[in-house]
DNA sequence: AGAATGCTTCGATGACGGACGAACTATGCG
DNA sequence: CGCATAGTTCGTCCGTCATCGAAGCATTCT
């Protein structure tokens, strides 16, 4: 019998579906009520109240009240990140359930993964923005080059960021397999795109959707 | 109602005790037969096995028969890295169940957590190479310094690895509730370690144990 | 061949936990 | 103040899964 941390009960907590429903559906970034969840997870209200109780005692979600709206969200990127662990050996390790759908199509070019862009469209910029040298990948290490600041600044986004969380980090991207960029970099990226109207958020749904218009300026900064 | 990989499934894999248990054991890198693991976990042979064929059949595990004998071990180093993250979690989010004992303790000095050295010895060691900046650290993400390459060439560890894993990684130690270093280059720290007998596992735990001038080999290199 | 060891499968039992409807509390609105 | 909306708590039902003993296979040793 070995002790230490309570992993179990961790991993228990996001082993039921409707659970992990719910955590995935947060990994989208924002905060939603307790109605949302239960139509993300599929189940009633009161089922729904009772497994947003126990991810909140497990250490998983914060609350904030305003008047009778109750938001839930992700603790903060530790867990983000285990749920991306959690998420990346669970598409390695299994073939998919379903065949995706129309709707699935458009998470598939570009979507929000906690507060960055995944997807294929993410995955492409990654790639370029390493063959540019912009960024440097020694497989799955992403840090940046030498001319990462003078470009990125040439974007308005600072990369010289003293936040906690790391610049750059390397993210697996599920439906590609391949990684993408996050990070605080990567952050600031999906602001970026979302301030300059390139592309908005799909109600209900991770999905990122470009204009046309957006879609270009995309390819032109971080494709070219 | 949200598809995508069957992120629950894995993640009720570890969520039972017993086979949390099992995984944390495998965590030292090391194949276990089904009745060390059954041990390790606390059930019977007929359960462990039952659990055992289920972690194989979701993919976390990997087999090796050699006559009679068989050998479950991690499928890999992305199992292996979210068992961390889900540990990490654990560690920050829960406080511990019980009170360390004396085994514990030594736990708490040096373990192995999958291939690499953790413990407060090795967030000493990886405190040490930043601050003489043999490795760079910004927050999480670990590179290589300018010296590096000469540094250990010296000792004997060649990190001009072309592996397909990073050659560090930040691995959040659950005790110390630091980093230490993981990757090609801390499990090569601790082949040397152990190839240069200066210390030993501690026979059915994670635990290492440095000989008296084993240690003092080790600060000569690492701590000075 | 026969015995011993290592492990898996079978079958029965029992308990935990997820599900929902109904009732209850809280906030906001006219 | 009364009604509507948002959310939690309660009670109960039901399915699933962990558990173990006993029996069945497989491999090695003598």
């Amino acid at each position: 019998m070995r002790e230490g941390p309570d992993i179990a009960r961790i991993a228990s907590l996001v082993g039921d579906p409707a659970r992990a429903n719910m955590l995935t559906a947060l990994m989208g970034g924002t905060a939603l009520t307790a109605s949302e969840l239960a139509l993300e997870a599929g189940v009633s209200l009161p089922t729904a109240s009772s497994h947003l109780s126990k991810l909140m005692e497990g250490g998983l979600l914060t609350l904030a009240s305003q008047g009778r709206h109750r938001y839930y969200g992700l603790a903060g990127p530790q867990v983000a990140g285990m749920i991306e662990a959690i998420t990346g050996v669970a598409a390695a390790v299994g073939p998919q359930r379903v065949r995706p759908g129309p709707r699935d199509a458009a998470m598939r070019v570009a979507r929000v993964c906690y507060d960055h862009l995944a997807g294929e469209q993410a995955v492409a910029m990654l790639d370029r923005l390493v063959a540019r040298q912009v960024l440097l990948r020694d497989d799955k290490e992403i840090r940046l080059g030498p001319s990462a600041a003078s470009y990125f600044a040439a974007i308005g986004i600072d990369v010289e960021s003293k936040a906690r969380r790391p610049v750059c980090r390397a993210c697996l991207d599920w439906s590609v397999r391949r990684s993408h960029l996050a990070g605080t970099l990567g952050a600031a990226i999906l602001d970026k795109i979302l301030a300059e109207k390139w592309a908005r958020r799909e109600k209900d749904s991770r999905a990122v959707v470009f204009s046309p218009t957006g879609r270009q300026a995309f390819e032109r900064v971080f494709l070219a």
